[in-house]
DNA sequence: CGAAAATATGAATCAGTTGTCATATTGAGA
DNA sequence: TCTCAATATGACAACTGATTCATATTTTCG
C-alpha cells in the first residue's frame, strides 16, 4: 500500500507516562525483535507481535504508529548496540591488526547470538531505505577514523580508508552470513585466521612487491 | 500467507508452444525485472508487471505459477549472466593478482549497468532463502576452486580458500552497494587501486611478516 | 478453409492485513 | 476512597492484492 495517498498511519503516539505503559512499549519492542527475526518484516503481522507480547492488537497502536516505524525503532536500536559491543571488544587491542582481528571475531560471534539482527537490517534496507543506509554510513564513518588514526601513527599503509572500510564492513557481512548465521558454528578460530593472515600479508606469497 | 498449508499456487505451467508464447512469456520476465527492481518485491504487484508487459493480468498465470515463481526464474538467470559476464572478463588475467582485479572491477560496472540485480537478490533472500543461498553457494564453490588452482601454482599464498571466497564476494558487494549504486559512480579505478594493495601487501606498512 | 489447441482477457473471488474506535480497566495522586 | 488520565481491549471497517475462471481471440496444421 505504501502510504495510499490520503490517508491513515497515526504518527508517533507519545512515549509512555507510566511504569507500566514503558514496561509494555518495552514488551512490544522486544517481540517485534523475535517476531521480524523469525518470520521476516513482511510475513510477521501485528497481530503475531502483539500475541507475542501478550498485547491486545490495539495497544501496539498506543505505543507506535505503525509496522514501519517499529521497524526503524529497531534498526536504531541494534545499531547502538553493535557499535556498542565491537567498541568494547576491541578496547585493548595493541595495534589496528588487533583491533581488526578481534573486531572480526566479535561481530561473527554477536552475530551468532543475535541472529535477529540481520534478518531485520537487512530487511529494513527495503522497507526504508535511508535508515539502512544510514545504518552502514555511520558504521563506515566510525571505522574509516579509526582506519586514519592507524594510518598515522604508522600502523597501517597510507591509503583510501573509506573504500577499506566498505570492504572490511562487506567482508564481516559476508563471512557472518555464511559461517554464523548459515553454518551455526561457534568457533570462528580458522576464520579470524584465515582473515588475518590476508590482513598481514595479502594474498601473495611472499610480500615483496612495493613496500 | 507462507503458503496456507493446504492451498494454491499453481505448479508451474508449461513452457510456451509457440512462438507468440515465447515472445509473451519472455516480455513478463523482462517486466519483472524491471518492476521488481523499480518497485522492490512487496510492493510490486501483479499488475504492474502485466502492466509493464503490456498484457492482461490473466496472461501472467499462463507462464508463471505466482510471483514467487517468477522471482526464482529471475534469480536463476541473473545468476548465469553475472558468472558469465565475469567469467569473460577475467578471461585474459596473466595471473590471479591480475584475476582479480579485473573481477572486481567487472563486478563493479556490471552492477552499475544492472541495479536490478542487486536488488531482486537481494530482496529474494527473504521469499525464498534456499535460491538465494543457491547464488551464493554456488558462486563461492567456483571462486573458491580458482582460488585453489591459483594456490597450487604458487600465485597466491596457501590458506582457507572457502573462506576467502566468502570474504572477497562480500567485500566486492558491499563495494558495489556503496559506490555503483548508492553513490552511483562510473570511474572505478581508485576503488579498484585501493583494493589492489590490499591483496598485494595487506594492511601493513611493511610487508616483513611471516613470509 | 475449418477445427482444435494455445493464448489472451479482465472482472470477480477470496484471503489476509492494517489501523480504528467505542468501551473497559488500571493505578497514582488528591 | 474517589477520580481522572493513562492504558488496554478486541471486534471490525476498509483495503490491498494475488489468483481464478468463463469467455474471447489467435495460431497452427490437416
Amino acid at each position: 500500500m505504501t502510504t495510499p495517498a490520503s490517508a491513515t498511519k497515526a504518527s508517533t503516539p507519545g512515549a509512555p507516562k507510566t511504569a507500566r505503559g514503558a514496561r509494555t512499549r518495552a514488551r512490544i519492542l522486544q517481540a517485534a525483535e523475535e517476531t521480524f527475526g523469525a518470520l521476516g518484516y513482511h510475513r510477521a503481522g501485528i497481530t503475531d507481535i502483539t500475541r507475542a507480547a501478550g498485547v491486545a492488537q490495539g495497544t501496539f497502536y498506543t505505543y507506535f504508529g505503525g509496522k514501519e516505524e517499529i521497524l526503524r525503532e529497531l534498526v536504531l536500536d541494534m545499531g547502538h548496540k553493535v557499535r556498542a559491543h565491537l567498541a568494547a571488544k576491541i578496547l585493548g587491542a595493541r595495534d589496528r591488526m588487533e583491533a581488526e582481528e578481534r573486531g572480526l571475531r566479535a561481530f561473527l560471534e554477536y552475530l551468532a547470538a543475535h541472529p535477529s539482527l540481520y534478518r531485520v537490517l537487512q530487511e529494513a534496507q527495503f522497507v526504508d531505505e535511508a535508515i539502512y543506509r544510514d545504518y552502514y554510513e555511520t558504521f563506515s564513518r566510525g571505522y574509516a577514523d579509526m582506519l586514519d588514526n592507524a594510518s598515522r601513527k604508522g600502523e597501517i599503509r597510507p591509503g583510501n580508508n573509506e573504500h577499506r572500510a566498505w570492504a572490511l564492513m562487506g567482508l564481516s557481512h559476508f563471512l557472518g552470513m555464511k559461517y554464523a548465521l548459515w553454518d551455526q558454528r561457534d568457533n570462528f578460530d580458522d576464520i579470524v585466521a584465515t582473515l588475518s593472515d590476508l590482513f598481514h600479508n595479502g594474498l601473495p606469497l611472499s610480500g615483496r612487491d612495493k613496500p
